[in-house]
DNA sequence: GAGCGATATGAACGCTGTCAAGATATGGGG
DNA sequence: CCCCATATCTTGACAGCGTTCATATCGCTC
């Protein structure tokens, strides 16, 4: 960080920091190289030192947002105990967390999917998101907690009905509050009646 | 439909027409107001005698991309007998054309859903679509093939589970064709064990 | 200290959405 | 039958966008 304008030193992070805090308050649609670059302090040419296009520059964002989804996941899978009741409810914080970024931060949520989205692998969602899942779920299932022979293929419904209600709520299609009732339903559809019990 | 050029007479409908193929060829974010009024073979502000402004003509494309889905599922749903493996055929119908919409015309269903949807009404969903899916869950109901206690609330998890998948398949996340498998786990979690020998 | 590569600037280009003013067609009332 | 009010389309213009190119400046190495 140097005191003269003219080399500002981290010039990459700044923009992403600035261009991630634009597409949370304005969307991404609307999110201009050159306001950015503006924001920043610095001339829209300037960018293009650090990142071959706009649509670059907006890939990093979507990364971001992509990070900051696998962080609150991880957050909300390391909470509770060890019995049956808090593996359950660490499934049911998982997909709390993963519809409360949606509702918390619907912009940078709608961006971090959808046509900015590097697919590296494509093995469904390499990223530590889906991986956290899946532990889980082989938790509920290794405590017996799952209707017997529900837990191949189950990743994919359950993250599935979560990202769908999350798109849903986010177009206005239906309430937020339907979250609730919505878990509720998938629990019920997934557990056994004794864990339901517990539950 | 005057023989002169100056007159157009449908503008507004051509307009959408060949915005909808633009949307679909070229996905909503590349169409330009500017390539469609060429493309009609009329000027750019000629529009604005019937369109507030872009947005409004993406808007009447997003309600095309609906109506298009409806008939999809309106399709989709009008097949097959009276018995039980029929009605558990339906609902697998409607959710494959569902899913089918969205592999088939990836540019119009991202469009069709996202910020150019108007909400008119609050609740879930007002058009045909999720009262197909309402009245085939009923009918599953009815017959006895669903797991009791599911039904209530049941119409939200399956449409949110197929509109889910719909987006992390287009987004590159995982295969279309885990969607078979993804149908065989709904099914599996939401039918009675009876219900799953007919199927 | 000289020079060199990385980094930033400024002006320019073509494209976009949008608007105001003028031209033209259409349809209903004298 | 004619004429005018009105809806419709064109032309020309404007500001703002992404992007590029030549130029200027910084910071590091020898």
């Amino acid at each position: 960080m140097s005191r003269t304008s003219y080399h500002h030193g981290a010039l990459a992070e700044a923009l992403v920091d600035v261009a991630v805090g634009q597409v949370r308050a304005q969307g991404s649609e609307r999110v201009t190289l050159r306001g950015v670059a503006q924001a920043v302090g610095v001339s829209p040419s300037a960018a293009y030192n650090h990142f071959a296009d706009k649509d670059a520059l907006l890939t990093a964002v979507a990364l971001r947002g992509q990070t900051e989804l696998d962080r609150r996941i991880a957050t909300a899978a390391a909470t509770g105990g060890d019995d049956d009741a808090a593996a359950i409810a660490r499934l049911r914080a998982i997909a709390t967390a993963y519809i409360g970024f949606a509702h918390d931060d619907p912009n940078l949520f709608r961006h971090a999917f959808g046509p900015h989205l590097k697919h590296g692998s494509s093995g469904p969602h390499a990223s530590g998101a889906y991986a956290t899942l899946n532990a889980t779920l082989d938790d509920l299932d290794a405590r017996g907690l799952l209707r017997p022979g529900l837990r191949p293929g189950l990743d994919l419904v359950v993250w599935s009905t979560v990202h769908g209600f999350a798109g849903i709520a986010l177009d206005g299609l239906c309430d937020w509050e339907a979250g609730d009732a919505l878990l509720d339903g998938m629990q019920r559809s997934m557990l056994t009646d004794a864990a339901l019990a517990v539950a």
